[in-house]
DNA sequence: GAAAATTAGTTGACGATGTCAATCAATGTG
DNA sequence: CACATTGATTGACATCGTCAACTAATTTTC
């Protein structure tokens, strides 16, 4: 019970942090002509070899239409390539050209800067902290 | 230079954490028939009492024509009314309704559950850790 | 003190986005 | 081989927020 009461006086926080870098915070600062759910996208293409449309949409809570049309937008600005899977004609596996791991390596480097900066206004044991508890944090949702 | 590159690898981190606190994870399950752009007015409106259209707008970083139309739709819902400024004609005060103070305790209890469970996975410490870390996050962003 | 400039808000037209339902194609299953 | 399933796509559509033009109220300027 504590603890919701707790967590309970953090969700303002929570609900502003996400908003901060969520499209309204971090759109075209971070990810130039993407919007969010297609940076999303392209990240977890990286990040998963062979990784369909359709698990895009699950793991991201789109449509296989919305992703279809998500991964469509990536093509179009070639920081993605779709392949017809060998093994299973049906499946169509997303990949990151080198134009997209850029743009992703770039991004991230953006937003870190935007991070680094608010961290600099705390002391370096409390950016220790925040970042530990981020990736905690972010590793139990 | 070593902080850019702590805070790029918890870059990842820091995106998930906001995804599934934004539109994709929180909308429905926390905000009801509200967009989390709606939802976020409806948190303005009832923080800054007498909040203009102008200041959702600003603070939420909508154009005063988006601002308008999210402060419309809240009023239809019955969440917010909307009243003309004594002191200045041309500003419209936006006034959280008793239904609106409703809804955002609930969802904030909702979100609280959600944030608490995840929390729940972590020690006792760590929780604490990370509390004081997103609301000090939350300050200097 | 009246004209001009500024400011708050609204509205129509529009482009972007993602859903839903229907569909096609490839794979599995009886 | 017929039938069901699964991955992906497409057309129609609703929602959302921007831009530009506009109205109305206030402030500035001469």
């Amino acid at each position: 019970m504590k603890q919701v009461i707790a967590t309970t006086s953090v969700v303002e926080s929570m609900l502003e942090i996400a908003w901060q870098f969520s499209a309204r915070g971090v759109d075209g600062a971070c990810c130039g002509e993407l919007s969010l759910a297609e940076f999303r996208a392209l990240q977890t293409a990286a990040l998963y070899s062979d990784c369909s449309v359709q698990q895009i949409g699950k793991l991201l809570d789109f449509t296989k239409s919305g992703a279809t049309r998500i991964v469509n937008r990536l093509e179009k600005q070639q920081l993605v390539t779709k392949v017809r899977s060998a093994e299973d004609g049906r499946v169509c596996c997303v990949q990151p050209t080198e134009n997209g791991l850029d743009l992703l390596q770039h991004a991230k480097e953006i937003t870190g800067e935007r991070l680094g900066q608010a961290l600099s206004k705390v002391s370096a044991q409390e950016q220790n902290s925040i970042v530990h508890a981020l990736t905690t944090l972010a590793k139990v949702l």
